[in-house]
DNA sequence: TTGACACTAGACCGACCGGTCTATAGATTG
DNA sequence: CAATCTATAGACCGGTCGGTCTAGTGTCAA
């Protein structure tokens, strides 16, 4: 009633550029191929996005970005505990890499490494998009006692972690790396609660 | 004697390469715009490097690692603390960061994430370049007295928290990302020598 | 029925892509 | 000098790039 469905192009736009993204980045994909796999002509792209490849990318960006948001409500609502809560989101990234046979990463880390100053709307979008996903990290430790100085840090190494470690692991084509750095952040943060408490 | 010294055009192609590398990666950069900044024509490309455009980036690729390694060397020994290194470390990219206008990053990390299974060269020199990288800082690690296994764990970290490091800080235009994942990690790394020796 | 509007459809465009080709300059060697 | 080889030089090529434009098609309101 508020807007008729939209038919679902929009949204196949979006999905088709969300997963180019992930696996190839901005520059890695021409509109045609992105066209075709989305199963839509030309003009419908500059109907549903006049701004053209890069309005459709900072759209899929918003996106994904909202659902990895959502994904992390969820998660932290049943597993409070932070050290935890990390080591599965780490598996998650993990396992759908290894699912796509390691072609299909974080579709941030990709075009935000591409970006150049000249597409500012693009680096906004990344830019939120991270600061995002650090304040949401970061809340979640507060909420679990850490002061909100170290939760900050340790929010900007957990994302870090998951961005170097789907890298590492990305050339590799094996999860090894992205797994040892896990763990190794994961003993590192556990080992502290028993250490001194300063 | 050995070789006529070359003139300098190779070198100055695998510069401008690297220097592409880290503001826009490979897809970012036009073979015209890449010769113009080395002063060359085509012809000299396919002179030097038969394979074109992918084989001046695994020569760059295979440049970058050697200086890297080079570089790691020359820190660790003058600071055999891994701590102190590791700070180090960060510290120096941090800087070519920000002296850059936050535009040139590491030149693995950009093409790392636009490659395909397609580029199997690129690839296998991509994965030797992290492979090496681990493996010295490991060496250091195991040097300090770290058991092998942790100390490859600790590796990988340090590797992610340094590539997830300045992807943040670069879309946040800011060193602040990767400066606070940079004291969380040396925190977590400081705190253990006191904790539980287990 | 008519007009307005949202959307679909794809032909078409100039610019630029990576890559090939031929020509030549300069140094080295017989 | 002639021959040869490395390196420089840039015109040229087909293909693809992102983007524009015109022509429909379906739906709904008047």
């Amino acid at each position: 009633m508020n807007q008729p469905p939209t038919s679902g192009t929009r949204e196949r736009l979006i999905a088709a550029m969300t997963d180019a993204l992930r696996r190839r980045g901005l520059h890695g994909i021409g509109l045609t191929e992105l066209l075709a796999q989305a199963g839509a002509p030309k003009g419908v792209l500059y109907h549903h996005f006049p701004g053209g490849k890069t309005e459709l990318a900072v759209a899929a960006i918003n996106e994904v970005v909202d659902r990895m948001l959502r994904g992390l409500d969820a998660l932290l609502a049943t597993t409070p505990d932070p050290i935890e809560a990390t080591r599965r989101w780490m598996a998650g990234a993990t396992s759908r890499l290894q699912d796509s046979g390691f072609e299909s990463g974080c579709p941030l880390a990709t075009v935000a490494l591409e970006s150049t100053p000249d597409d500012p709307a693009l680096r906004a979008a990344l830019n939120q998009a991270f600061v995002h996903l650090r304040e949401r990290i970061a809340l979640a430790l507060a909420q679990a006692g850490e002061p909100s100085d170290s939760a900050r840090g340790l929010a900007a190494l957990i994302v870090a972690t998951y961005e170097g470690g789907l890298l590492q692991a990305r050339v590799a084509q094996s999860i090894e790396p992205i797994h040892q750095a896990t763990q190794a952040l994961l003993t590192l943060l556990a080992g502290r609660s028993q250490g001194a408490t300063e």
